[in-house]
DNA sequence: CTTTGATTTAAACAAGTGTTTAAAATAAAA
DNA sequence: TTTTATTTTAAACACTTGTTTAAATCAAAG
């Protein structure tokens, strides 16, 4: 039924799937060859190193992750609207690919000079997004508390992705399963929303 | 000026050191064995296998990231007061040991058994811990608004520990020194504080 | 000093690693 | 079909890996 997949883009995916759960050092090009289905020699044929694999398979991961946040910061969506829709947009997209966090967090010290290249060029992005005039503008004016506007970004991330981060841990704790979890964490969006809000602004609407 | 150390001791701190940077499969019993400055045959002389080495090190620092959140869940503190107290101790703690997050949530699915054994242990110190039980009855008193204890319990953990787990992106970005991060950390306590306390309780104290 | 045991060493082992090669199979072009 | 280029294969390469071995060094006891 599903269309064949060039041999090219087979070995993506695996590589995507097998980078993903063991990390760099932990994948072998022969374990990648075996999920993509194909013979070992055809990884460096199409890619020419296991190390270019990786940086092209980190470089998607780490566009994937931020993407989503870097349109909403800068979307024409009010304050208050957009912190609730950072929220949900980021919930909604860790759901679909909930191991993307740690392996960005946790895989970008090795391929450095790539690593730090890519988070420069972000830079700009964060820094001087709309979000964070928008932030500013508000508390100006008085309507929102006064909080450095990156650690208010930093803030709102960190009480959506730790909870995929820590999910071996939280759901064996817990002994929730797959669909437990995801009810948990559709569920503690409203709640980071309600606290969010009430803490930072001033003045009821 | 500082005592020899035995040759023991050297390995299981070069090998913390290592495990912690590169994680299992990018660590080496060379690295190891340089770092610690002995022979490479001894590695497995004191301790019987890279695996081995790896489960005493990975154990200990399991226990030592939860050992005092644990600590604080069951000490005799008000609500109020031991959330506070959470806060500024698991910054202190990650303070001194900034990988330990990120080492135990990722490393941790290798050594399965163990790991699950460890988190199970693990699971009465957290769902029937003190903490629990003033939340639930600051709750049944109006107190406290009505939100699930463990994830409160998380939300509270999250917004320390992610900002150590995404401190290598989050310095990059906003061009922190160490110094200034350990700054920007520290000023952040407060701000989670406000925020937890401001949306948890309901009457004023 | 001699002897016994523990510790350390250099060297090697087998297995697994990323990568390459040269031939085979397939597809495209003539 | 014949020729050419592309894709795939099995096998091997050089190297690193965790681990072991047997000898050398050291410390303690007799």
């Amino acid at each position: 039924m599903t269309t064949e997949l060039s041999t090219e883009e087979k070995i993506k995916r695996a590589a995507r799937q097998v980078f993903m759960e063991k990390g760099y050092a932990g994948a072998t090009t022969r374990e990648i060859a075996e999920v993509a289905g194909i013979n070992i020699a055809l990884t460096n044929y199409y890619f020419r190193s296991k190390d270019k694999l990786f940086d092209l398979v980190y470089g998607e991961a780490f566009q994937d992750l931020f993407r989503i946040i870097i349109s909403v910061l800068n979307s024409e969506l009010p304050l208050r609207d957009k912190i609730g829709q950072l929220i949900d947009e980021d919930v909604d997209f860790l759901l679909k690919n909930p191991d993307l966090p740690k392996f960005v967090m946790t895989q970008g010290y090795l391929n450095n000079e790539n690593f730090f290249g890519m988070l420069t060029a972000k830079r700009d992005a964060f820094l001087n997004s709309k979000f964070v005039v928008q932030v500013v503008q508000a508390q100006a004016q008085g309507q929102v508390r006064n909080i450095n506007p990156i650690e208010l970004m930093l803030t709102i991330v960190s009480n959506v992705q730790f909870f995929f981060m820590a999910k071996p841990i939280v759901s064996r704790i817990t002994q929730m399963d797959e669909a437990q979890y995801r009810h948990f964490v559709l569920q503690h969006k409203q709640m980071v929303k309600d606290m969010l809000y009430q803490y930072l602004f001033l003045q009821p609407e």
